[in-house]
RNA sequence: GGGGUCGUAGUUCAGUUGGUUAGAACGCUGGCCUGUCACGUCAGAGGUCGCGAGUUCGAGUCUCGUCGGCCCCGCCA
């Protein structure tokens, strides 16, 4: 059937170059403006908008026919691109030198008022955005996120292509592993009492395709972990997940090189150099106190231990006897900028990460100022000033503790001081490697050694020595991406040799016959030719966030969940009927 | 599991030491208007003050609980 008001042209790329010509536009009214005799329509489709005119002297019917349009109607026209008289061109708009006098239009379907303008600036509040979702979707920010995300996964998809990688598909129906995330279970119907997970990543599967000679995999892929949401997470995810046979790390990380610089390039059309700064675990740690460092400023942590270890200052001293650490960040030039209040603020950061508080020094003009200085003999107090470089001026804040609560207290008052004292630069792009990640570290609470990356990283060879003497001292073969202080992408060159693979899970406290359950499948795999195999997982939602300068991965995600784990827009998770319940012969409790 | 913060018209907000009829702007509805593009103008409609208890002569306001959004700690190999 013939259609009278087949699109010719999309609104927003409405130019000079049409005028004089005849067009079928079709989209959604953002505006309505009625002068009686004359009504000016803005039309709105995913290209932009361009102004619509009806006036009675061109077509009567269409003009009476735009007395009942309204705000979101989605409508077709038809009319004759015009140039706008000189007074009257809209230098806002991108098609503000033209207009469409209409003499035909159909309204393809009406709109409820909605309760709020995807169009407009104002502010409004997630939960109603998130619950009519589609119609924040309209708006620009979410329709360049969504298409920005696109141009991501495209660039991606091109360079692994040429690199003769292939994107295969895995279960999304799986099997429940021990370590790591809580699983998404799924329950199987057909065997009553049992379950499948969701993917927390499809770690294995693409491991087991190396053993099959694919060479090269790739997947954009959705991963599901069941944990507490924040502002960078949500429990179902998209992963770039990478995987390639006899390779190192040089070649690897020349692959993602490559790789994330052509995204900056054609989606933000930045060059960014190459190859990437590398950083070693330990060295993060100890100059930044954490293994995704924000490089983009200094403030680095100083160990002033051995310079404080003499004086009589208890809460060093009985840091450093419990076998802690003093670490400090002289904050140079910024005693004057840090008031009372400020550092009070700074130290309420530190408690949060466990530290009981935060010591300070001021070094002004007439002296040095502190709550802590008379515990310094004045040699004492040189000697420190001396360690971390204390000029007049500077303010030098310290916490004392356990290692971990001083690197986390500390790596975070950098943060907050990074951003307050506007150090910060937003335009610089700073990508770095953290290598030699520890290969696992004593859980206190679990009474056992936990995999810092995951069970299935290889360890240094030159470090296989120490499994049953040191292990905390294994360096594990992994890696991440860090992007401004975020990770955006890890991984690992993965172990492939059975008896490797049987000594971790020993050390993970997974005995044989629990591996052999859970992990059966890949320790038989190991045995028929497991070529050596590493990879990477790059964290989509996270790259398209930073690259968008989106505040949350929610406004890079087309349906995302409420903190809660909600989708407002479905209510999901619902409750079920009881048949449904029935088939699965779920042991459930009514009361 | 824990901490913080917010919740009043469709939306964004104001609402005094607890006080009688809960306001504004935008939006919406109707009228007028041939050059607007934040159109203008006149008139109008619109409220479970998140929900539930409590204190009080009286609660949007105070107390307790609860639900929900957001941020964070824990958690996230």
């Amino acid at each position: 059937m013939e259609n009278k008001f087949q699109r010719t042209h999309y609104c927003g790329e409405i130019s000079e170059n049409h005028i004089g010509s005849d067009v079928t536009l079709c989209g959604w009214i953002q505006t309505r403006r009625d002068h009686g005799g004359l009504i000016f329509i803005d039309l709105w489709d995913k290209e932009g908008i361009v102004q619509v005119v009806l006036n009675p002297q061109i077509d009567k019917l269409a003009h009476e026919q735009a007395q009942s349009l309204r705000g979101n109607f989605v409508i077709a026209v038809k009319g004759k691109v015009r140039a706008r008289p000189a007074d009257m061109v809209n230098p806002k708009l991108k098609t503000g030198k033209v207009e469409v006098y209409i003499d035909d239009l159909k309204i393809l379907n009406k709109s409820k008022t909605p309760p709020f303008s995807a169009w407009e600036d104002a502010e409004v509040a997630e939960a109603i955005r998130l619950k009519y979702r589609y119609l924040d979707l309209r708006g620009e920010d979410l329709q360049r996120n969504l298409k920005m995300r696109y141009d991501i996964t495209r660039v991606a998809r091109d360079i692994l292509h040429k690199r003769r990688f292939t994107e295969v598909e895995t279960p999304m129906l799986t099997k429940s592993t021990p370590e790591g995330a809580r699983d998404y279970l799924v329950p199987s119907r057909l065997n009553p009492q049992k379950f499948y997970a969701l993917p927390q990543s499809p770690q294995l599967f693409k491991q087991i395709l190396m053993v099959a000679g694919l060479d090269r995999y790739f997947q954009i892929v959705k991963c599901f972990r069941d944990e507490d949401l924040r502002m960078d997470r949500q429990p179902e995810f998209t992963q770039i997940d990478v995987e390639m046979s006899f390779v190192d790390e040089p070649q690897l990380f020349g692959l993602v090189e490559e790789t994330v610089s052509a995204i900056y390039k054609e989606v933000l059309g930045i060059d960014i150099p190459v190859p990437f700064p590398v950083l070693k675990y330990k060295d993060a740690m100890a100059r930044f106190g954490n293994d995704k460092p924000d490089l983009r400023f200094g403030l680095e942590l100083i160990d002033v231990g051995e310079a404080v270890s003499g004086a009589e200052f208890k809460v060093f001293a009985d840091a450093l006897k419990a076998g802690g650490q003093v670490k400090a960040i002289n904050v140079k030039k910024s005693a004057e900028a840090l008031s009372r209040k400020a550092l009070d603020d700074l130290a309420e950061v530190a408690k949060t990460y466990g530290a009981k508080g935060m010591a300070w020094i001021k070094v002004n003009p007439d002296g040095p100022q502190s709550p802590i200085v008379k515990f310094f003999k004045k040699e004492e107090l040189d000697r420190l000033m001396g360690k971390v470089g204390g000029e007049v001026g500077d303010a030098i804040v310290f916490v004392a503790d356990k290692p971990k609560v001083v690197a986390d207290a500390l790596a975070n008052a950098r943060l907050a001081l990074g951003r307050q004292l506007g150090l910060i630069d937003e335009n610089k792009i700073c990508l770095t490697w953290i290598t030699e990640f520890p290969l696992v570290e004593y859980d206190e609470a679990e009474k056992r050694y936990v995999a810092l990356h995951h069970p299935f990283t290889s360890p240094f060879e030159e470090d296989l020595d120490k499994f049953e003497t040191a292990p905390d001292q294994i360096r594990a073969r992994a890696y991440d991406l860090v992007l401004n202080g975020n990770e955006i992408g890890g991984g690992s060159i993965r172990i492939h040799q059975k008896e490797v693979q049987e000594r971790m899970f020993k050390l993970l406290g997974i005995g044989a016959e629990e591996a052999e359950i859970k992990f059966g499948f890949l320790l038989d795999a190991l045995q028929y030719g497991a070529p050596p195999h590493g990879g990477i997982a790059f964290g989509l939602d996270r790259i398209a966030m930073l690259l968008a300068g989106a505040r949350s991965i929610r406004d890079v995600i087309a349906f995302p969940k409420t903190q809660k784990a909600v989708c407002l827009m479905t209510q999901a998770p619902s409750e079920v009927d009881l048949k449904q319940m029935k088939e699965l012969k779920l042991k459930y409790d009514l009361s």
